[in-house]
DNA sequence: ACGATCACG
DNA sequence: ACGTACGTGATCGTG
């Protein structure tokens, strides 16, 4: 047995690394003290556990001033039992380590995760700040840092440290550093001694602010968006290598094309500006930084292309910026879509993406390793490569423009709320308002982002922007907004006025979540309360569909959007069923969803055909830097 | 490590 | 006095 002792807080920890087979009944004489909350964290190869290589190392174990570091390989059964006894438990970002064991150990998610705190759901709860944006920040040594011990060691910062004067990279560093190397045990044993002594003034702090329910309510849904990651989704994988290679080859063919024309590199916005320049481009926009702005929007236009990137009259396109948004486009698709999915695929050909139930400041979720949450939505092929299980169907249930809904309600707009009421279409009905009777498909346009512009708190020029209507009728538009609706401004003042007059500059919202507004942008309060009562009616409605028994049929949650699949036979009934228990009453306001069977693939949602030809593309690869052509090539040139 | 960019609701 | 577009995650280039 090894032993090492380290300090936390001016106390003495023990952490104790059993090394041979007898040494474990010490750490069952440790369990018998009847500790009714432990910590608990694990060490694995690294953060990709479901693909064939991961493997889970340590599982470490411990009170507030004791851990136990168990190695896998020798005392599986000692760490199943220990975690499937009945005792609460303590984890930062448990569904991580819930997973983990879960993959590895065969400890359920059922048995285990409902016993299970987490630390980081509760220093959200408290402020869901990250350090630069002035919080506590949601790390466990920033947490720690606050409520613990200021001293407390950064493990896993220090880890990459080690890992890295032992000539390793902070990735393979996890899986190669010595099970037994003394730091790395250290590090592994003070994680739950840290999540164990932390929970302890989060949960005063949390009861003295009346998050009690709130808290256990996030606990419930973080363990309902942990089943839906273990279950994963299927992907098509002969679709995605083909439409990888397809990506790929559309980069290189306008990579080439930039390349003829005198561009290096699309990738880098330094040398798109200055070839744009030189081609006598006139660029004005700029960064934050002040750099030359070339992003899609800039690019677009000096391609002559509107924002479905047909192409318009009005000026001549130019052709290097045409190639630049091309190959970047399919570039981006290539590598964070295509490639991603076939990189991150269990053996089963199924994604885990990361779900995260809590990660914004107004607590809307986030989805990554994928982030399956921003898969291009106007064209289809790469959602196309997300597929049901075999003998289902994928199905989908959209909230109906819920933000609006909510603003409605709780700006407590009457206008705007008869509008819901009669079931007419809210843009439509804005148009009407604004432009008249004779509205056309531009004005209901305008006045639909002058809506998302009221929502988020944007300005004319912002709105005109987005738009590409002229400024003179967005203002005029913002004007007849605030005529129709004035319950909207009225409310935007109030918060701003009550947080300037009791200089305390937070939120709270109707479910009483508190929301910290920076005080620079005071303006941003009534995009918060909207946004994240949006998503907590979302939330309320995932715990619905899992306690009505349909949480099975459930993929994945993106923002007011649930993905899911069904056997065909039963498709119909249950996305209607789903469709019904996403709706409520808020505040008087109704919030309906549009259920629907999507077909195949999730692609068929965006005009996939049911069917693809199948076959091979053939990757075709860069053609040679100019001023390496041949003679032949040189000859067609002196043709041209 | 950080800025710029691009993908979404 | 006025106006401010909100929230994410991933990749690439750059220093």
């Amino acid at each position: 047995m090894d032993h090492i002792t380290h300090t936390v807080a001016d106390e003495r920890c023990d952490i104790y690394f059993p090394t041979h087979d007898d040494d474990i009944g010490q750490f069952f004489d440790f369990l018998a003290q009847g500790h009714a909350l432990l910590g608990f964290d694990t060490e694995g190869t690294g953060l990709d556990i479901y693909t064939a290589k991961h493997q889970l190392r340590l599982v470490q174990i411990g009170s507030a001033t004791e851990a136990w570091v168990l190695r896998v390989d020798m005392f599986r059964d000692a760490i199943c039992k220990a975690l499937r006894q009945d005792r609460q438990y303590v984890a930062h970002n448990a569904p991580f380590d819930c997973l983990v064991v879960d993959r590895h150990l065969g400890v359920k998610l059922e048995d285990l995760m409902p016993r299970v705190m987490d630390t980081r759901l509760m220093g959200h709860l408290i402020d869901p700040r990250n350090k630069l944006e002035g919080g506590q920040g949601l790390r466990l040594k920033d947490m720690c840092a606050v409520y613990v011990d200021p001293a407390a060691p950064d493990t896993e910062s220090d880890l990459t440290a080690v890992f890295n004067s032992m000539r390793m990279t902070k990735s393979s560093g996890w899986a190669r550093i010595p099970i037994n190397h003394r730091t790395y045990v250290t590090y592994a044993g003070l994680d739950p001694i840290l999540a164990r002594r932390l929970v302890t003034p989060l949960s005063k702090i949390i009861m003295q602010q009346g998050l009690g329910n709130l808290s256990t309510f996030e606990h419930e849904l973080q363990y309902l968006t942990t089943l839906m990651q273990r279950k994963g989704i299927l992907i098509d994988v002969p679709y995605t290598e083909r439409l990888k290679v397809e990506l790929l080859n559309e980069q290189d063919q306008f990579c080439d094309i930039a390349m003829d024309l005198g561009l290096d590199n699309v990738n880098s916005p330094q040398q798109v500006s200055a070839k744009l320049i030189a081609m006598g481009e006139e660029l004005t926009e700029r960064t934050k930084e002040g750099a030359v702005k070339v992003d899609r929007a800039v690019l677009l236009q000096l391609a002559a292309l509107n924002q479905q990137w047909e192409r318009i009259s009005g000026r001549e396109p130019n052709m290097v910026a045409d190639a630049v948004v091309r190959a970047k486009r399919a570039g981006k698709w290539a590598e964070t879509y295509a490639q991603s999915f076939l990189d991150l695929r269990d053996p089963f050909d199924r994604l885990h993406p990361g779900i995260n139930s809590m990660q914004a400041r107004t607590a809307r979720m986030s989805i990554n390793s994928p982030p399956l949450q921003q898969l291009p939505a106007r064209e289809w092929k790469v959602r196309r490569s997300f597929i049901p299980d075999p003998g289902q169907v994928m199905i989908a249930v959209d909230f109906q423009a819920v933000e609006m809904r909510v603003l409605a309600a709780v700006a407590e707009e009457y206008i705007m709320q008869q509008a819901i009421a009669s079931g007419l279409d809210l843009h439509s009905f804005t148009a009407e308002r604004v432009f008249g009777a004779n509205f056309t498909k531009e004005h209901r346009q305008i006045a639909k982002a002058v809506g998302f512009g009221k929502v988020y708190g944007g300005g004319a020029e912002t709105i005109s922007r987005q738009t590409g209507a002229d400024i003179p009728s967005v203002k005029q538009a913002l004007v007849a907004y605030d005529r129709t609706f004035p319950g909207i401004r009225r409310y935007s003042y109030k918060l701003i006025e009550r947080m300037k007059s009791g200089g305390l500059f937070e939120v709270v919202t109707p479910i009483g979540r508190r929301l910290p507004v920076d005080e620079d942008r005071l303006y941003a309060a009534t995009n918060y309360v909207v946004q994240s009562t949006a998503r907590d009616l979302f939330a309320k409605a995932i715990v619905r569909i899992f306690k009505a028994g349909l949480g099975d049929y459930l993929l994945l949650p993106i923002h007011d959007e649930l993905l899911g699949q069904a056997p065909v036979a039963d498709a119909q009934d249950v996305v209607t069923e789903i469709g019904k228990l996403m709706e409520s009453t808020f505040m008087g306001v109704k919030i309906q969803s549009s259920p629907k069977v999507v077909g195949s693939s999730w692609g068929a949602a965006y005009g996939a055909p049911e069917d693809l030809p199948t076959g091979v593309v053939e990757r075709v690869g860069r053609r040679k830097k100019p001023g390496t052509w041949d003679q032949e090539e040189l000859d067609v040139f002196s043709l041209l």
